[in-house]
DNA sequence: TAGATTGTTAATCGATTAACAATC
DNA sequence: TAGATTGTTAATCGATTAACAATC
């Protein structure tokens, strides 16, 4: 069964996904052993990071030679949850929320958007790639019926918490929040947030600081 | 003038742009005075925190009263780049290039996208919005002409590091990186990556893990 | 074996929280 | 004024880095 899982700290959750990313990228060339120096170099990081990071993985390396990636990649997917496949939910069909449905790579990673809804009667009924948009009314049956793990908001900031509401009350156990909003949920259901135009923002003081910074 | 910028820690940044959102919602709002500890409680945080953050701004609360809105707002969006026109390009015409092209709230807040290429010769020349697609070819005279300050990464992973370095190269002072690997870029150029299929997988571990918290 | 790399411990660094004097 | 809230200092907490014995 492996070892008792540890909590594992936010931050290190993050790299984690960067490690994934990265040693199904190397398995992909056919590399079949990596060190943790490597590892460090390719995504910025130190070696004393990556080796103390592993260590929370049900899996070890071996001296002189490194980590085996193709146990390497395993033991990321199992902490992850990369190894499960996960039924998610989309709330707004605009620009974003279409576009996110769409998106091949979701479903490929083990994300599969099996709804799309949206609470503008204009919206509802067109098509989106294999599905349709459906009213608000019809999310709680959906998600119960499906047995849907993540809701997804690409909905305006102000609509945010009240269909985090709706999602969470439909049964949801995960919410990735993509509006600019703070998204409260009960201690039982996950949030994550993703938000670009924060990133921008981020961005632009990087810049200004950078320029600063240049100018003495 | 104000006074002197001291260095900000990344991780009070990010907040500051959640500071913001919260900011402008509020003085839509027409409240014009917040103290630290709502402000906390609004964003899930401390009300020491909040105090601690707002230190690193030109801008000063009054006791008893809290902070006033107006120059509360002025002093994060002075210090986030938020009243400052931006220029961005965005590489990659597919359905999350364009869906970010039409995206309308980033021109509101200040980022305007003024280009999108692709490599593929099929996309070139599709409407998007009000923009064409244009080729890479056409990369670097128009970044120079439009002195464009962002690149927008919206590719395939595969492709990332190649268009960055495009983009570096056509002159950006900054990279939005939507894909899912690591890019390198020379110290004058900032990195901000937003990555909604690692944030997928932060979730799906948020979630295994309260499963086993629950289950015991 | 000799040398390289892991896993782990200890030291450092940075970020958050607590506490409270200053002040409005 | 009395009481509430800021700004700041000190204490705590957590994350990163350095160092090195263990080991392949």
């Amino acid at each position: 069964m492996g070892k008792r899982i540890r909590h594992i700290p936010h931050a290190v959750i993050k790299r984690l996904t960067r490690y994934l990313t990265e040693v199904q990228q190397l398995r992909k060339e056919g590399v079949e052993w990596i060190a943790s120096h490597e590892l460090a170099t390719a995504l910025g990081l130190t070696g004393s990071t990556v080796r103390q990071d592993l260590t929370y993985l049900d899996f070890s390396g071996i001296a002189k030679r490194g980590y085996a990636t193709e146990g390497l990649q395993q033991a990321l997917e199992a902490v992850l949850g990369a190894d499960t496949e996960w039924r998610a939910v989309i709330v707004g069909a605009g620009n974003l929320g279409r576009a996110l449905t769409l998106h091949e790579d979701f479903r490929r990673r083990g994300f599969a958007i099996c709804g799309i809804f949206d609470a503008d009667p204009a919206k509802v009924g067109k098509r989106v790639g294999a599905l349709v948009v459906q009213p608000m009314s019809e999310l709680p049956a959906s998600v119960g019926r499906k047995k849907v793990d993540i809701g997804i908001l690409a909905v305006p900031d102000a609509a945010a918490q009240s269909v985090a509401d709706q999602l969470i009350a439909s049964g949801v156990r995960g919410l990735l929040n993509l509006t600019l909003v703070h998204v409260v949920a009960p201690p039982r259901v996950q949030v994550v947030a993703s938000r670009i135009a924060a990133s921008l923002l981020e961005l632009a003081h990087g810049i200004k600081a950078a320029a600063r910074a240049a100018a003495g």
